[in-house]
DNA sequence: GTCTATAGCCCGATAGAC
DNA sequence: GTCTATCGGGCTATAGAC
């Protein structure tokens, strides 16, 4: 691999374990196995380094929030992959939602645009289970899906965070990810029906295998 | 008010607002109207400071902790009386649950109390809910209340984290541990009788006026 | 108890040889 | 494209006058 495209993937590794502003450049030059200088030849500081991560997410951003319940047969299993996109994006890039307070003072790129991808995520909630809604997955007073979608992304986004905080292994592999989605299920499992729930279980179950 | 407890205060405000790692000592003195120099008169270092705060969080869990049902008859003002007293907590000490990354090697004094927190928050809860289901007030799967309790834990200690990463305002007089509380209460309001979630929504918005 | 001055360290970044 | 050497700046903490 290009040594720029492994300072990325390294940098991102490291900042989303130790956070940002906790690994230095030495660090990561330590980590990439060159030298600190040769960080310098490949991108002008550290905050263009974060820039250029920025860009990789807000690319996957994009093609997470165009992912819509396509077809009523199907949203369950939709809905499934969506969550494996948005599982995936949180995970990958765990540091930018986190450590914007270290950030400094000018990182416009990412604050400006992190309010409406939350916003968007939420409506992207409310359209699935709308769709649950209409194809009688889902028992539920219509009004109570914003609050849901709500809490939905509040346990999928901080779940981890939260076994991180209690000390448990939040690590990638350690089944954290998959005892998040575990956990946003109980949200709204009650209100599917029994045969949604089954289908929704094997969608889900299968995604975290294949990721 | 003695300096010493100026400095307390005014680092948990700052500590709070920026992260531990992002406040200089510089900043603090600052901010206190002091020299630098002073505060190590009153400190030996930035961690006996932090440890300084962190005996003032464990007296004031120890005490949350104690709140239980009292009376079967007043289980909902007395959970509201615990949720105001944990949300005090978490305002004034959000940075301790948040910043672990910055401590360095060596606070295991909050470190490994952490998890037992956690521990013995969740299963307050539980105790609470159980005491709601017994008084009739509750009407909800004996074995949900486990992943109720966390999904509770969880949106009263992210949703402040949720505002902040969303670019609204997350300060204290914002609204945002109004929006906490009143958020959490999405998650098990339509499993209350009407006379219970009546009761609760006026034992909640008294204590948040008072706090 | 509070101040000024400064030591000593670590960090991000530059210069220039190879 | 990668390295070594080093600079300037900011940080925590100390020393010592008042």
């Amino acid at each position: 691999m290009k040594t720029r495209d492994r300072i990325l993937e390294t940098a991102r590794d490291l900042f989303n374990t130790h956070r940002f502003g906790n690994v230095t450049t030495a660090d990561l030059a330590t980590e990439c196995g060159i030298a600190e200088g040769n960080l310098w030849y490949h991108f002008k500081n550290k905050r263009a380094l974060l820039e250029a991560l920025t860009e990789g997410f807000l690319v996957e951003v994009e093609h997470r929030l165009a992912l819509l319940p396509s077809d009523e047969a199907r949203v369950l299993e939709d809905y499934a992959a969506m969550i494996a996109a948005l599982m995936s994006e949180i995970r990958r890039y765990r540091f930018l939602y986190r450590d914007q307070a270290d950030y400094g003072e000018h990182t416009d790129q990412l604050l400006q645009r992190l309010p409406g991808i939350y916003r968007d995520t939420l409506s992207q909630f409310q359209t699935y289970l709308h769709a649950m809604l209409k194809a009688g997955h889902l028992e539920l007073d219509r009004d109570r899906l914003p609050s849901l979608a709500t809490n939905i992304v509040v346990v999928l986004r901080y779940h981890l965070e939260f076994l991180r905080e209690s000390g448990a292994d939040s690590e990638v592999g350690s089944g954290a990810v998959e005892s998040a989605v575990e956990q946003h299920l109980t949200l709204f499992r009650h209100a599917l029906t029994a045969h949604a729930a089954e289908r929704l279980d094997l969608a889900l179950r299968q995604l975290t295998v294949n990721a």
